[in-house]
DNA sequence: CAAACTACCTGACTGC
DNA sequence: TGCAGTCAGGTAGTTT
């Protein structure tokens, strides 16, 4: 499952391989992943095509492709509606973007290629891979700033301009348990359930213990371990978009070797030697030391 | 506004 | 062997 630092990867694989080429072709193989671009599967691939992407930008797990100027917006669309100044895309679950030379052989879930051609000619595909679809491609008007369909998305923590003191002074008025803050796109960006267990292990944290019952000393420090997690996590990732496909599969080794609370169910505290909880959160799971992370007692009524 | 819940997806896995 | 059930989980949308 792709979090912030696989995004990030793939960021730089799209950087190094997906620009300066001009789309010849679009081909949306399922309509689920472009569901949330105006007017669907056939104004995506028209609004692209003599196309370039300019750019590969991130914020959080979003990324975002600048493209270079269109003629005019689609037809189906109101007048004066422009929806094609970037691609949007998310890689939800299970997505994938992949560079392939043309001809190779579809993978099982491809869900939209696109043909780039360089200044030479020489053709590959940028293809969008996504399993469970809960990622997506969608136009949009953002162009090189930040698109508004994800203004609502706060900076994360490899963010040089990411306000740590705002980021702690909002967490403090908030009631809900930290895990569900951490997990707040409005709030920072970027941390998923797996680095979210990671931090508050390493904080001796417990999920549930209530924004407005932390100091802002405790939540400055459980948010430079997110971003210390998630950094290595991004030092030990892929080198080369080569690798991608294994990276986004988790594969990368990472998960094997340096993860000290999440799915560590029954195995002893690295800590402490206490042996590790799961619990149920969210329609998910939360994995944690009860002896370092003890839950908040209950709040007075 | 904040908090808490559900829907959306497919495939690997478990138990009968 | 097959089939139903469970789990994985980020985000948008709805409800309270």
């Amino acid at each position: 499952m792709p979090e912030l630092p696989e995004v990030e990867v793939v960021r730089r694989g799209l950087e190094a391989h997906a620009l300066d080429r001009v789309i010849t072709s679009v081909e949306v193989l399922h309509d689920r992943p472009v569901r949330r671009s105006p007017g669907g599967a056939s104004v995506f691939a028209g609004a692209l095509v003599g196309r370039t992407f300019t750019a590969a930008r991130r914020r959080g797990k979003y990324l975002w492709l600048p493209l270079s100027p269109g003629s005019s917006a689609p037809a189906s669309l109101p007048m004066g509606a422009q929806v094609d100044d970037a691609v949007i895309g998310h890689l939800g679950m299970s997505g994938q973007m992949l560079v392939q030379p043309v001809g190779a052989p579809d993978e099982k879930h491809l869900r939209v290629r696109f043909t780039l051609a360089d200044a030479t000619g020489a053709r590959s595909e940028l293809r969008f891979v996504d399993q469970r679809m809960f990622g997506g491609l969608a136009l949009s008007a953002g162009g090189a700033e930040l698109p508004p369909e994800i203004a609502h998305i706060a900076r994360d923590l490899l963010d040089p301009e990411f306000d740590l003191d705002d980021f702690a002074r909002r967490v403090r008025r908030r009631t809900s348990g930290i895990k569900r803050l951490l997990l707040d796109q409005t709030l920072v960006s970027g941390v998923g359930n797996i680095y979210a267990d990671e931090a508050l292990w390493r904080s001796g944290l417990h999920g549930e213990r209530p924004g407005d019952r932390l100091t802002s000393a405790q939540v400055l420090e459980l948010a430079g371990h997110a971003r210390d997690v998630m950094s290595q996590a991004l030092e030990q990732g892929g080198t080369s978009f080569d690798a991608l496909y294994v990276n986004v599969n988790g594969q990368s080794g990472y998960f094997d070797r340096s993860l000290n609370a999440y799915g560590r169910e029954d195995e002893p505290c690295r800590r402490c030697g206490t042996a590790m909880l799961r619990a149920a959160f969210m329609n998910r799971s939360s994995y944690f030391c009860p002896s370092c992370q003890k839950p908040p007692r209950a709040r007075r009524a």
